[in-house]
DNA sequence: GCGTAGACTATTGTCTACAGCAGACAGCAA
DNA sequence: TTGCTGTCTGCTGTAGACAATAGTCTACGC
């Protein structure tokens, strides 16, 4: 694995291009932590204990302690004072919360950034698809779904909204966070089938209609994933269900 | 001041309820970072020296680093590695970044939050309304800023939707370290005349016309703080200069 | 006079150690 | 046997110290 689906991105203008990007043990631990969390090592709910960490991780607790701060803003980790930290419990209504405000990130960023005026931002989504299409040929999941990610951070960076590109990272990290709670319901689907969406996809995007856009990500939604969640998590307020309903509707509508 | 426009949201719905809610370094250092950068005592490009702050605030290294940490995912903070922390520079596109997502964020909260279903809610926006004239009365702008700030999150809030509000909210704050750059051009605004434009938004709200309190909410905007931005800021992007003419347009027409 | 190499200082990165609190368990009493 | 209380262990919160690196200033050579 080359590049972490969890690194902070490094390619911040603002920063002067530099030979080597000198790493700190807070971000590696963070990348570390993201990949453990989202790969499924921690489950929801989890305690994380500090000194059996560094003892994995080889390091000691002020830059693990870090790293546990910056996860904690990013929505993977809940910490309460004196009683230590826990991988971020999710309930029905959080799985609400992270579809329907990554919904709102896409179509927000689809509206700036489609049609695509800058072409570099283009070939950053082609070689994320191209990497995804190595990954389902060489049946390698992890890639695949680290990939993927990629894809679709790239997606909204068309937008060049650097906010935006960040919020949604950070939201799209939980959303693999609560994928790694039932990782069955993905298996149904192919990755080759699912490569194809991908494609189809930057496909509309090309093609440089706002609206087909629009409507291509509105069925693009990994609602395979939905299925029976209800028994798999607690928390069912009004609005949550309400919400699934109305998903579930659609997505028999359309496909 | 009895409560920072920086504290951490202690009303975690997953946390039981104690009666004593112990704060920790960590988020006092956090706490008063905020307060320094946004009210302007730490001025944008400013250097971090974290051993002057440490005297300053009375703790050690550790605390500070993690406070730092959690400001820097929050966006009001720039770390580099090895050369230590600035106070976030804003350019030009990033004003535009913050106030283009910020008006999506609350476009948002109002579809989802309007109209109001639970009261309780609403009685949060009443009351930083409330403080918000206690402190016009008194000519008290720091406070004013703070409720004002308050009063806008808690219109967010409205939606039910946590994350939204927490994305919000930091949006906010570096809304307010924008904001700090020129305190002059919001001193043609009386307070007086601000307190009146919430209280108007708020009244809409309570109507429950949803497309009514998005009207509102267009013309409610901090656009006299745009003027002359351009002089003041570097980072001159085309999509920013763009957006700038559009709002100055729509302002007149409105206004 | 200008450029470069060296040392020095300031600052960050990391580690170890200690203090305080929370939860668990055992012992005692009713 | 059940409930309470005291102790005890493990964890987190914080502090201070050491190591490593970047920036800067000075002195030397060309």
């Amino acid at each position: 694995m080359t590049r972490s689906v969890a690194d902070s991105p490094r390619d911040d203008p603002r920063r002067a291009p530099s030979i080597v990007a000198p790493p700190s043990l807070v971000e590696l631990a963070a990348a570390t932590l993201r990949r453990m969390i989202v790969g499924g090592d921690l489950l929801c709910g989890d305690r994380i204990v500090e000194n059996r960490l560094t003892r994995e991780l080889g390091i000691s607790r002020p830059p693990l302690r870090e790293a546990l701060r910056m996860l904690e803003r990013e929505g993977l980790v809940h910490q309460v004072p004196r009683k230590g930290a826990i991988v971020t419990p999710l309930t029905l209504h959080d799985i609400y919360e992270i579809f329907t405000l990554r919904g709102e990130y896409e179509r927000f960023a689809v509206q700036l950034g489609v049609p695509v005026r800058d072409a570099s931002r283009l070939r950053r989504c082609r070689e994320a698809l191209g990497r995804m299409a190595e990954a389902a040929e060489a049946d390698d999941e992890p890639s695949f779904a680290e990939y993927s990610f990629e894809f679709h951070v790239s997606i909204v960076g068309l937008s060049g909204h650097r906010r935006l590109e960040e919020a949604y990272r950070s939201l799209q990290l939980q959303m693999m966070l609560s994928m790694a709670m039932n990782r069955r319901a993905r298996e149904r689907e192919t990755l080759t089938e699912d490569l194809q969406r991908h494609r189809r996809l930057l496909e509309v995007i090309e093609g440089g209609d706002t609206d087909m856009v629009l409507r291509e990500l509105s069925r693009h939604g990994d609602r395979t994933f939905l299925d029976g969640i209800e028994s798999r998590v607690q928390g069912h307020t009004d609005v949550a269900l309400e919400w699934l309903r109305q998903e579930r509707a659609n997505s028999q509508q359309l496909g």
